[in-house]
RNA sequence: GGGGCGUUCGUCUAGUGGUCAGGACAUUCGUCUUUCGAACGAAAAACACGGGUUCGAGUCCCGUACGCCCUACCA
């Protein structure tokens, strides 16, 4: 009898979402914010949801919202369904207020933002807390004037709330600390606060994984939870993304939009398996396929304390991963950088010879562009730019050697084992060791002096473009 | 000002009372070689500080320092 592997019928799907503002480009601690809960759902047969938190129309555009479907896009971050328009939703949100309203966990606050403002001043001048209390609170129905208002949670002001966090554990929370935030601005529309909890609620989300940012706005959230009487989602608060200088990365650390990382060239697998270890471990595994990383994702592998950002460890992983990619899809990669940084597409005859080469260019390149440079020789035509520093190593005696390989080459077979044995015989016969031979060789194949083996290159190049580019470069 | 959270090699981290504190990136040195920002090998490198609890603490408790977050009719 095989033992049952599979989890016993879950009680309910996993649901997690991602729910960006689209205000700018996809922040790269979003997108890892994103990968988490994306993880998360995929490794468990659960549903990743994409809701755009547009409730402030000022700063939303629809280029924002579009900058964060394509970072996604590329990231391979897919999402279940339409993406949901939080501003779109306005119309629950305040049904939700007014039905908090109706139960009196909620109350019209009648002061103004003027008033509201200088009570804060001069409660920081006289340094008390800043934390408003609204006379309004219990004032009765009857006695309300007639004037705009705004819709506030009645928050408990007595007692302490405990709220378990998966990364973060208990975390508790005096409820004196609680202000009664609103709900509703004077205006009628909702306030994110709670558009976000009747969203999440009505998106039947189990689990909330999120920038810890947002810790304390949890425990407000929690209030309306509490009055609707809703179940809470499991809730698990990450550290956030700084910069090398142990700073929240922002722009001064360089680039913080995914769709820059793109720009620069690193393969979407290998910004997955980077971000991925960005504060999450499964032991000491650094590398990874998106296979085992959905099947280990856990929120227990998180960690508590925020992470910096390392271009040289992004680097490296995503070199590892390059060479681990299929020819195929790396031309693939190739063709999408090409696209998003608007650089002319490739030929056919470029595509076909660069998917020759691939085998023998992934091995040492970390980003696309190396990927490319690596390939040069192979994109160019005859004839060749010869670099300088390649072109130090073709000096006369140099172009004798090489006029004199080229009528052995013209009727060898070619494989790389004769290839290497013809070489190795004229440079012998030169009195020379093969390596010797190698850099002109190199210069002549490629006009430069870092790629692929030269056998290598004469395999790809094909016995006529070997011998002309030899030609070309011992005249 | 108030509240919350955090602190293991330079960096990402493993570690759930007993380890020579492990791995990876970076660094340094070396090897190989047909170049390389390739490969391989080696070295150096950490428990923020101070008190407890305990036979024994990176692991538990308290405090200090430092950092970050929240404290909006922003999200």
């Amino acid at each position: 009898m095989v033992k049952e592997r599979l989890r016993p019928a879950m009680p309910e799907t996993v649901v997690t979402r991602f729910a960006p503002s689209p205000t700018g480009m996809l922040h790269i601690g979003s997108a890892r914010t994103a990968l988490f809960n994306w993880l998360y759902a995929r490794g468990r047969g659960g549903k990743f949801l994409l809701r755009i938190e547009d409730t402030d129309k000022a700063r939303s555009t629809d280029e924002a919202r579009q900058a964060i479907l394509d970072g996604l896009t590329w990231l391979g971050l897919d999402w279940d369904g339409a993406p949901i328009s939080q501003a779109d939703r306005a119309d629950r949100h305040a049904e939700v207020a007014h039905d908090l309203l109706a139960k009196s966990a909620a109350y019209k606050c009648f002061s103004t933002p003027e008033e509201i403002e200088a009570f804060r001043e001069e409660a920081r001048a006289a340094g008390r807390s800043t934390l408003f209390r609204s006379p309004w609170r219990d004032v009765p129905e009857s006695d309300h004037p007639a004037a705009p208002f705004v819709v506030r949670i009645k928050a408990p002001r007595d007692g302490a709330t405990t709220l378990h966090d998966e990364v973060q554990g208990d975390v508790t929370w005096q409820n004196g600390q609680l202000d009664d935030m609103v709900l509703l601005r004077s205006d009628g529309t909702p306030v994110y606060m709670l558009a976000v909890v009747v969203d999440d609620h009505d998106m039947g989300v189990t689990h909330i994984i999120r920038g810890d940012d947002h810790l304390a706005n949890a425990f407000r959230q929690n209030l309306i939870y509490e009055a609707m009487g809703w179940t809470k989602p499991v809730l698990a608060h990450i550290p956030l993304i700084f910069g090398p200088d142990g700073k929240k990365l922002s722009k001064r650390h360089g680039a913080t939009g995914a769709a820059e990382y793109r720009a620069m060239g690193y393969p979407a697998a290998g910004m997955r398996n980077y971000l991925a270890r960005l504060g999450w471990s499964h032991g000491d595994d650094e590398v990874f396929t998106d296979a085992q990383a959905r099947e280990w994702f856990d929120l227990s592998g998180i960690g508590k304390s925020p992470a910096r950002f390392d271009f040289k460890k992004l680097e490296n992983i995503c070199g590892q991963h390059i060479a681990m990619s299929g020819d195929a899809a790396l031309l693939h990669e190739i063709e999408g950088f090409l696209d998003a940084t608007g650089q002319l597409p490739l030929t056919e005859i470029q595509r076909d010879g660069l998917l020759n080469a691939m085998p023998h260019l992934k091995e040492r390149a970390k980003t696309l562009p190396e990927l490319l440079e690596k390939g040069r020789f192979i994109l160019a035509s005859r004839p060749l730019d010869i670099e300088e520093k390649a072109a130090k190593s073709l000096d006369l005696d140099a172009k004798a050697i090489l006029a004199d390989l080229t009528p052995h080459l013209r009727d060898a077979s070619w494989n790389r084992d004769t290839l290497e044995a013809v070489t190795g015989q004229v440079a012998a016969a030169h009195g020379l060791k093969f390596g010797k031979l190698a850099a002109p060789l190199r210069a002549a194949l490629a006009g430069r002096t870092a790629t692929p083996s030269v056998f290598d290159m004469m395999l790809v190049l094909g016995r006529d473009e070997t011998i002309a580019r030899i030609e070309d470069a011992a005249a």
